[in-house]
This record gives structure tokens, sequence and C-alpha cells, in this order.
DNA sequence: CGACTTTGACCTGCGC
DNA sequence: GCGCAGGTCAAAGTCG
């Protein structure tokens, strides 16, 4: 299969539904049957599968925020926190706002069957039923609760502060800082290829290296959304699961959520086709860079996440985008803020790590490109690299095409 | 022209 | 201290 095939083909699956599975951990069984739902069914309820910016009219984060938040109000048993090793969240899918933790559950129960999401993982894992692109994003308030408990019913909302760009508290931002990514706050998502998704965010690739003792490299990613934002993304496939990709979120986003899905991300290249596939709102949406930051306000206090060494959190995601978040363990929980994106990625990012052929087959067709030490190399260039695939706006007429190509 | 990807080089943390 | 491996930078090239 060509480059070009393989970017069609990653183009047509992130219009595809996403498919979750709720592999539970790495050392997950067989993946589970995907539950397929397709990004256009997920977004239909209700706005539900955690596009809640699509649906609603957002303006910027801060509703989107107010209202997630209150779905990880609802757990009480939510004991995750910063020193706790396991907490329990579930967040709709697809849920109203204003759903409540029983509704909630049950809606993720009834409609994706990860029910044992929502049971803590005997390990030291912590699942959480997230749906799509929230899975992360209930992450996050997840995290901002724990943060804000005592003192701070702090209105993580509340009026955007002044200044443009972060908080304080979130902003190491030291010029390379090369803090080992290790020891940082990190949330490690599975996602299956087919996995869709909805990454709301733009990301814009940084780099590739080769892993050691994986056979696929480890593709970098920072969000482009805006310049000061210090989010960052890699994405691998799984060794044990080849149909698994996983995707580890670090650092904090320092604007608003875009509403829309990879808006621009700066780029003319995905240009937004007259009908876009997504919503109305955009006037609020990712913003070309400077709007995006104008909106930080949203950020909030990001919890730190776990540093049970060792024992990372393993939130498991009912939702799609993130069936399987895993809070990595941070020595410094301190400067690291960890925020999570709009947990899914686009497939074509995941299908990216490797070319898989159309029928599932991997041909660990990527460009390696060795930095230092094991050298592998990977005999096609990496398929989702290409213009247009990892922001997703395109337009129906393209996608059309694309999909004929594919003979999809 | 601006934003993106690619990719070799460089930097840093970590284990021995 | 050394070497390995992971993570990031930044120049070069591509694309719309």
């Amino acid at each position: 299969m060509t480059h070009e095939d393989w970017d069609l083909f990653a183009i047509v699956r992130s219009c595809k539904a996403a498919t979750f599975t709720a592999t539970t951990n790495t050392e997950t069984p067989p993946t589970p049957a995907p539950n397929t739902t397709s990004c256009l069914d997920l977004s239909q309820e209700n706005g539900s599968f955690s596009f809640p910016n699509l649906v609603q009219p957002t303006t910027n984060g801060f509703q989107e925020l107010q209202h997630q938040q209150l779905v990880i109000n609802f757990n009480p048993t939510n004991t995750t926190s910063t020193t706790s090793s396991t907490s329990t969240i579930t967040s709709g899918l697809g849920i109203n706002p204003n759903s409540t933790f029983s509704e909630v559950a049950g809606f993720i129960g009834q409609q994706q069957g990860y029910h044992h999401h929502l049971l803590p993982a005997p390990t030291n894992h912590t699942s959480i039923g997230t749906p799509t692109t929230t899975g992360f994003d209930r992450f996050q308030h997840h995290q901002q609760q724990q943060l804000q408990s005592p003192e701070q019913n702090q209105p993580p909302l509340q009026a955007p502060q002044t200044s443009p760009i972060l908080s304080p508290t979130t902003q190491p931002q030291t010029p390379r800082s090369r803090k080992r990514k290790s020891h940082q706050k990190k949330m490690v998502c599975h996602v299956t290829a087919d996995n869709l998704s909805s990454d709301l965010w733009a990301w814009r690739k940084y780099g590739q290296k080769p892993i050691k003792g994986s056979p696929y490299p480890r593709n970098y990613y920072r969000c482009s959304s805006c310049k000061g934002c210090v989010a960052r993304k890699q994405v691998e496939r799984s060794t044990t699961e080849p149909n698994t990709f996983i995707v580890t979120y670090t650092g904090d986003h320092k604007h608003a959520k875009p509403v829309q899905r990879n808006s621009l991300a700066g780029s003319t290249r995905t240009k937004p086709s007259t009908t876009r596939l997504s919503e109305p709102n955009e006037s609020v949406t990712c913003p070309k860079r400077e709007n995006a930051c104008s909106s930080n306000s949203e950020l909030s206090p990001m919890l730190s996440v776990s540093d049970t060494p060792k024992n990372e959190e393993t939130v498991s995601a009912g939702e799609p985008d993130c069936p399987d978040m895993e809070i990595e363990p941070s020595e410094n929980d301190d400067d690291d803020v960890l925020i999570p994106n709009t947990g899914a990625m686009s497939d074509a990012v995941l299908l990216g790590l490797t070319n898989v052929d159309r029928d599932g087959v991997s041909t660990l067709g990527i460009d390696q490109k060795n930095t230092s030490g094991s050298c592998q190399s990977y005999p096609e260039p990496d398929p989702f690299s290409k213009p247009g695939l990892y922001s997703s706006a395109l337009g129906p007429a393209k996608l059309a095409d694309l999909l004929d190509d594919c003979n999809l």
C-alpha cells in the first residue's frame, strides 16, 4: 500500500466511527470487541460522546469545564487524589452535563457495556468510564476537583484572568525543560486503531523516535493551537496489542479547548470545506492561535495526578476516546500539570503509527529516524504526518473523495 | 507566506 | 563518568 493510500485510509477511518475498546490495561486481554460507534452517532446523542462543545454553544472553555465538572463531581467515591492510587471516575458519554453519577454510569453501562470500567480495577489502576473526547477532559476535571478541594471552590471557570496565558501554576514552560517525561505527570490512554476520534485539539508533530523494545516508533506531538501551549502527546503502537495505540498526554493546555475538532490548527492545508463535518459553533472554534490563547482562562487548576510510583492510576474510560487511561506516576507533581486532552486522537494519528493494511495488517511502515541507538528502519514514511491528516477538518466533499479512493 | 512534516542532531535523565 | 535511551530542537522541504 502506498503512502497515499495509507493516508487516505487514515482519513477515512478518522471519519468513521470511533471504536473504543475498553482495554483495561496493558496487561489487558485480547482486545474486546470494539464497540463501534461512529463519531456521528456519538455526537448525535446530545452532544454526547463528549463533544459538548460541539453541541453547546460555548464561547470559551469555561462552560465546558463547568459542565464537565458536574460530571465529575458526582462521584463521591472518587478517591483519586494526588495521593491515592485509585479512583473511579465515570463520566458520561454523551451524557447530559447535568447528569448525575448514576445516570452517567447507567448510560455508560448500557451504552458501551463498560460496566467494568466503573469498578475500580483490582490493581492500582483506576478505571474511568469516559467517553470520547473527553476522556481527558473528564480526567482533567477530575484533577481539577482534586486540586480544588478544600479551599477552593475556586471557580475554575471564572473569569478568565487577564493574563492571556497560563496560570501561574501551570507555567513551567521553561525553555527546554528536558525533565524526563517519565517523571512527569501524564495520562496514558489505550485506544484501538479503530478508535477515531475526536480530538479537538490541534497537534503538531515535532518528533519521532524509535523505541527500544518496540518495533513501532513513538511520535511526539505538541499542541499547535496556541503558541505557548505546552501540552504534549505521544502516540505509539502497543507491542502487545497491535491494534491498540498508547497515547500519552502530558503538559497542560494553555488555552481554551477548541469546540471544533482540530479546526484549523493553524493549518492552511486542511481547508475547511464549505461544509464542515462539524457543528455550528465555529466562531468559537479553536482558534487560530490568537484566539485560543486569549481564552485560556479556562485553565483550571490541574491536579497533579498520582504519585504512586509504580502504581499507575488507570483510568479506564468508558469512552471511546480513552478507553483506557492511565495516569502515570510522576515524581514531580509540582511542576507538571496534567492536562487531559480531548481524549481521543484521530485515527489518522493513531493509525499513523504503523502502516496498517486495510485488512488490518500492520506493516510497520513508518519512517524511522534513529536518533541514538536502536535504529529501526521503517520502510514507509509516517503516514499520518501528511498534511491534512492530523488536522481533521476535511470537508465532506474531500472526504467523499477519499472514501472513494479507499473504496470505502 | 504560514503552517506542517520530516529527520538528524542535540540535550538530559538514568542505570551501571 | 559513561553510554544508552527518551525527548526536543530546528533546519529543510512540502503544501495550500
